[in-house]
DNA sequence: CCTTTGTGTGAACATTGTTCGCTTTTCTGT
DNA sequence: ACAGAAAAGCGAACAATGTTCACACAAAGG
């Protein structure tokens, strides 16, 4: 059998993944220790670095599941939100909410503080993994944008695969849409990070009503009329 | 002369607190060591014991005094700002943002990710240092919602000092402010964060348009019709 | 003046990340 | 099939970290 070596090592780097994982989830990054790892996992310290190199190594393993992940999650959300666009960006928002609560560590990993050494390498898999996160808002936003844009002009709607057929590059994104993708994003964000790192909690407002509210002023501002504006606050 | 102690013991903890900035600055919050500030502020390690409850307390002193120079930063840039409720909701957000990128250490170290076995106490200095932070923020936002509100419904305006004079206790806020304040704070901070850590480099956008277009959406839903609209994209 | 209180030091300890030789196991080419 | 190469894992070692503790010394106060 060719594979004996590769079946344990694959093993053991699964053993590898979810022990940091645990430990991540346990001390959060900052606090993380690769002699802790290697206990977990069962195996030494030194032979740790045969599988990933260093601490920052294991953050970098680390950081690229937590995109992978993270995307995934809001991928499924919006998958079953079904076909109307302001369901679909609501998914986006209320499950990356979601996500960032249920993995607060995770999450202040991979969007947080960035960790002092690291800087991700754009051969490396975090490259990758960033670009399977950002798709599925990506694709709901440029969406929104779409139909707002046939709704506010009386045009025919266009299929959003014929406008942007981005592939495995991800730099085909037409520039126009880069500044409501960083706003739409950004607003999400925003809220989702501050209560997340626990800087909401005076306010005792209920962030899933913000999120919904930012998602109908983010479709507003896309020219779609059909949808109330966003709630007017009054004294 | 009775204060000779307590002269040296104020100097040598004025060499703590700016070795420990410096410190900081350079090698960012994670990497943080006691040790190092020790030798910069000319001390022993142990001695520091004498100043600064351990490591934790070096950072508590670090993100007291972050918040303060937060919050003295956005003052400066609102009280220059003159009258207009536009400029100062504008100043608020431009100065967000250029402190965090003049400070981005400090800026992750305050608002992102939290240091895992720290927690804020509330006699502590962090919390008035908190407090002294969003209170610029807080008026500007507040002087918006009461302008706004008078502007959409034709009444006289109401003076903000008036409406809430919220001294010492914080939480005197009217609750119907909390929601608008979150979503505001949220937008800036949404892509101010994201910026500084590194996030929006894909989008070459200048994140000073898009923080004014921000602040114009904001004002636009608190009921300003001078303003004009948040700018309409088209694909 | 003598006691009490505070200040700073140095040695010590446990723990961390990383490197380096060494042994043992698996693969590979002839 | 078997010798040589490659890989895997281990344990000892080293520098550096945060923290504690007993001790020496300076200042303060009755």
């Amino acid at each position: 059998m060719q594979g004996r070596r590769a079946s344990l090592r694959a093993h053991l780097f699964d053993r590898i993944r979810t022990a940091a994982l645990d430990e991540l989830r346990r001390t959060g990054a900052a606090a993380l220790s690769l002699r802790e790892v290697a206990r977990a996992a069962g195996i030494s310290p030194s032979g740790l670095y045969r599988y990933v190199d260093g601490r920052d190594g294991l953050l970098e393993l680390l950081i690229s599941d937590g995109f992978e992940a993270f995307g995934r999650a809001i991928e499924e959300a919006v998958d079953a939100a079904g076909d109307d666009v302001l369901a679909r960006l609501e998914a986006v928002a209320l499950s990356y909410r979601r996500w960032a609560l249920d993995n607060p560590e995770q999450f202040g990993l991979i969007l947080g503080t960035p960790v002092p050494g690291f800087q991700a390498r754009a051969d490396g898999p975090t490259t990758e993994s960033v670009r399977r996160f950002a798709e599925p808002m990506i694709r709901a936003v440029a969406d929104a944008s779409a139909a707002g844009r046939s709704a506010s002009s009386g045009e025919e709607a266009v299929a959003t695969d014929d406008l942007f057929p981005f592939g495995p590059e991800p730099d085909a994104l037409p520039p126009s849409l880069h500044s409501v993708l960083a706003r739409g994003w950004a607003r999400i964000h925003g809220l989702v990070s501050l209560e997340t790192f626990g800087h909401l909690v005076w306010s005792g407002a209920d962030v899933d009503d913000l999120l919904r509210a930012e998602v109908r002023s983010i479709l507003a501002e896309l020219g779609h009329q059909d949808v109330e504006p966003a709630t007017r606050i009054s004294l």
